[in-house]
RNA sequence: GGGGGAGUGCCCGAGUGGUUAAAGGGGACUGGCUGUAAACCAGUUGGCUCUGCCUACACAGGUUCGAAUCCUGUCUCCCCCA
C-alpha cells in the first residue's frame, strides 16, 4: 500500500509520551509509531468511531471505547462518531457465523438517538462530530461501482470471519461483502486519522486505510481496543446475548448484575473500566462491590451506590424481600396457587406447578409445601408471594 | 439452466414406520453448598381442567391400524457443475 504519508522523522517526546499514554491499553496501534507522528504533526487528529445503532442501549462494553475517545478530547483531540444509520442495514459480519437481518429505517433513528444520549454521558459534546453515514453512502450506483472497482474478492475473503463461513458452508450475502468497503469509505468521506474499534474490528479498521489510499487520502492509523467479556464471563458483552450491563440499567440491577461477573474475570472489568488493578486485600467480593459502587457513581451519581448497594444485601445477603414490591391483586377465594403464581410471574401455570413442587415458590420467606394448593383470600392478603431468589409481587385481596 | 443435500423442542443435534413429548449437549430455571462468583451435587425445561387429555418434528395434503420417519405438492436454505 501507499506511504505517501509516511514520513521518516523523529516525534517530539512530547508527542511520543501523548502517544504512548493514549496506547497503553490497546491491544494494537498501527502502523507502528505512526500515531506519535500524527500528534507531532501539531494538528488536533481527527478520531474516527462507527457504531451500528442496532440496538439502542450503551453497555459497558461500549465504554471501554468511548473512554479512549475522551481521552483523546482531553489531549485535544476531535471526536468525528459515524452514526452506522445506512451501514446497519447491511449488517456487520463481524463475529457472525450467520446472517442478521436489516432493519427498518424508522428503529435505526430511535436507536441512534438513544445511542447518542447515553454517549454523551461519556464523551465531551464540544469536541465531538456526529455524522450520519446515510450522508454520503446513499449513492448512485455507477458511485457504488467505482467503490467497488477499487477493492478484490480475495482482499475480503481474507478475513477469518468469512473464511470460517465458507468452511462451515455457510451463506456469504452480497451485502455482507459490502460491510468493509462500505465503512472504509466512511474513512475518506471525513478524512479520519484515527479509527478505534474492538479488535473484532481490526479487519474493518485496516481496510478503512485501504479505501483512503484508493482514494488518494492521507491514511489513518488504527486502534484496537480489548473487548469486554458479558457477566457470563465468556462472550462478548451484548444486547443479543443478553449477557451485558446497560449505562441506563437502574442502581440496584447495575450492581446486581457487577456482582455476578465471574471472580475470574474481576481484573479485566478493573482494568478495562477503571485502568486500575483491582485492590484484592479484603478479597474478592469487596473488590467487586467496589467496581460496583464505583460504576453505579458514574452513571448514578455519588449518591446512588449505598442505596444500591443495601438493595443488594437485603435481596442475596440477608434473602429478604425489596421495599418496594409490586402489587399484585387477586380475586379469587380460595385462591388456587398454580394459577397465582402463574399470573403473578408471567410463567406458564405448568411451570409455576413445577415451581411449587420443587420448593421454590415461597410466602413471606416460607417455602409453600407441595399440598395443599389452594389457599383462602385470608391467608394470603398483605403477603408476600416469592418465585425462586428474585421475583416478588405483595399480594393484594381485589375482591 | 442442471445435479445433489437440508429444514426436529430456546439453540446445536440424534432419530428413517410403533415402548418418541422425541437420545445427547449447550443454555435457562429450581433446590443444596456459597460470597447472587467459580466448582460441584440433585431436579426441571410444550400446554392444560394433570394418575389423564391436547398440541408438536418447515407448510398443506395423502398412504397406513399406526408417521418426525413413506408419497405428492408448496415454501425456505445450502453445496457442486455450467
Amino acid at each position: 500500500m501507499s506511504n505517501v504519508t509516511q514520513e521518516a522523522s523523529q516525534p517530539s517526546e512530547e508527542a511520543a509520551r501523548q502517544a504512548a499514554a493514549l496506547t497503553a491499553t490497546a491491544v494494537e496501534a498501527l502502523p507502528e509509531g505512526r500515531l506519535a507522528q500524527q500528534i507531532d504533526a501539531g494538528a488536533p487528529l481527527r478520531i474516527k468511531l462507527g457504531i451500528d445503532p442496532t440496538a439502542p442501549d450503551i453497555h459497558l462494553g461500549h465504554t471501554v471505547v468511548l473512554n479512549k475517545l475522551r481521552e483523546f478530547q482531553e489531549d485535544g483531540h476531535k471526536v468525528v462518531l459515524i452514526i452506522g444509520d445506512y451501514t446497519a442495514r447491511v449488517g456487520d459480519p463481524s463475529g457472525r457465523s450467520d446472517q442478521r437481518p436489516m432493519l427498518d429505517p424508522e428503529a435505526i433513528d430511535a436507536n441512534a438517538e438513544t445511542f447518542m444520549e447515553q454517549a454523551f454521558k461519556i464523551l465531551d459534546r464540544d469536541r465531538t462530530e456526529v455524522r450520519y453515514n446515510s450522508e454520503w453512502l446513499k449513492m448512485q450506483s455507477d458511485q457504488l461501482f467505482a467503490l467497488m472497482a477499487r477493492s478484490t474478492v480475495a482482499r475480503l475473503l481474507e478475513r477469518d470471519d468469512f473464511q470460517k463461513r465458507m468452511a462451515a458452508s455457510q451463506p456469504i450475502s452480497m451485502l455482507e461483502l459490502m460491510y468493509p468497503l462500505l465503512q472504509g469509505y466512511d474513512s475518506v468521506e471525513i478524512d479520519a486519522d484515527v479509527e478505534v474499534g474492538g479488535t473484532d474490528q481490526k479487519f474493518n479498521l485496516l481496510f478503512g486505510r485501504d479505501m483512503q489510499a484508493a482514494f488518494g487520502k492521507p491514511q489513518q492509523s488504527i486502534m484496537t481496543l480489548p473487548i469486554l467479556p458479558g457477566i457470563d464471563g465468556v462472550k462478548k458483552m451484548s444486547k443479543s446475548t443478553g449477557n451485558y450491563i446497560g449505562v441506563t440499567d437502574p442502581p440496584e440491577e447495575m450492581f446486581g448484575k457487577v456482582m455476578r461477573v465471574p471472580d475470574a474475570n474481576l481484573e479485566e472489568y478493573w482494568q478495562l473500566l477503571l485502568s486500575e488493578d483491582p485492590p484484592m486485600e479484603e478479597g474478592p467480593n469487596e473488590a467487586k462491590r467496589e467496581l460496583a459502587r464505583r460504576l453505579v457513581a458514574r452513571f448514578h451519581g455519588e449518591e446512588a451506590p449505598a442505596a444500591a448497594e443495601e438493595h443488594f444485601n437485603r435481596l442475596f445477603v440477608r434473602h429478604e424481600a425489596p421495599e418496594d414490591v409490586e402489587d399484585l391483586e387477586f380475586g379469587e377465594d380460595p385462591a388456587h396457587m398454580p394459577a397465582l403464581v402463574a399470573t403473578a410471574f408471567n410463567v406458564s401455570r405448568s411451570e409455576a406447578r413445577r415451581s411449587i413442587a420443587q420448593g421454590g415458590v415461597k410466602l413471606d420467606g416460607e417455602t409453600l409445601p407441595p399440598e395443599p394448593l389452594d389457599y383462602t383470600a385470608n391467608e394470603l392478603d398483605g403477603r408476600v408471594l416469592q418465585l425462586g431468589k428474585r421475583r416478588f409481587r405483595r399480594l393484594v385481596n381485589g375482591s
